[in-house]
DNA sequence: CATTTAAATGAGAATGATTTTTATTTTTAT
DNA sequence: ATAAAAATAAAAATCATTCTCATTTAAATG
């Protein structure tokens, strides 16, 4: 099952202590150029690609053949060396972050600057993103009281939706 | 980098917000026969085998490999393939969890009755589990909000402890 | 602008985890 | 005890990811 994800404010959301994120704004050229340059790396169009993918929605999560299938698309090349190496690169920088279910590939996901959580249907695969403050707070707490130092949170609950267009 | 499970008690908390599981309770021979029974599965040595590996510790976080080693070890013999098969049996009946992180094996852990959540140290792989009400309430109720039907619930905190003993 | 050099790329081989296949064995119901 | 269905083991197959190495490119320097 493939996972899809859709937009944040496609659907209503009832709670005042959970809201859905904002629709994302992509980031300019420039941007995902300084982000290039923030890690010390050289400007490539292999690197520019993708960025540029995991860039652009509707869905923001992209495993590597994802994001070698819609580089091939648009007519330019690219071999999964370098998708693999960039990616590795750009998750140990914290420029992305990594979703790994089950025995599948993993998912990558540019950084909003923002930590956010998710919740996807087993049933189809749509992932809702949420942010929620109470939470995040908790997750600090828990955190530095043991003088940890944060690294990443990853929150999935799964569940299973059953909205009308739910199936497989 | 392997993944290594801690017990609860080995070090303080400071939260009253959030607690650390309490040590296990293995289960019996029989219980673990009711786990299969349950799932409608037959009674083979080399499934009790596995389910008793899952229910003891001193880590209960194990890869596939890790259980064909403790099985290995005992003098009993078993391959991969049952392994794998089971466990996934094991995860669809939703009697155990798995735990992915990155491109690594995916662990698995035999349900108790509560959910829990882990801190996980990316330097030297330790997992520390803990429980903590007002999240678990929070999520119940993002959830039973939008009528979504919980299936399971992986909060993983990634932290570098810099322990003493945190190294590589 | 031309040159140099370190870094990046691509193709394919290698690795590691997981799944499938198939012939054989075991469990459990009769 | 026996038959039918289910489970097993070993090896092959598959899938995701990483590595190797020969070639190319970006960007720093003259």
């Amino acid at each position: 099952m493939k996972p899809i994800s859709i937009e944040s404010q496609e659907l209503p959301f009832g709670s005042n202590q959970d809201i859905l994120l904002e629709p994302r704004k992509a980031f300019s050229e420039d941007e995902l150029k300084g982000i290039l340059k923030k890690c010390g790396l050289k400007i490539t169009v292999q690197r520019m690609d993708i960025l540029k993918t995991l860039n652009s929605g509707p869905r923001y999560h992209k495993t590597a053949q994802d994001i070698l299938d819609e580089i091939k698309k648009t007519g330019s090349s690219i071999g999964f060396a370098t998708i693999y190496r960039f990616l590795k690169k750009l998750t140990k920088a914290e420029m992305i972050s990594e979703i790994s279910m089950g025995a599948g590939s993993s998912c990558y996901e540019l950084k909003s600057n923002k930590p956010h959580y998710h919740i996807t249907c087993v049933k189809c695969g749509k992932i809702v993103e949420f942010k929620n403050k109470a939470i995040e707070d908790t997750l600090k707490k828990i955190i530095s009281e043991r003088n940890y130092k944060m690294q990443n949170q990853i929150l999935e609950i799964y569940v299973i939706c059953d909205s009308p267009d739910c199936n497989q």
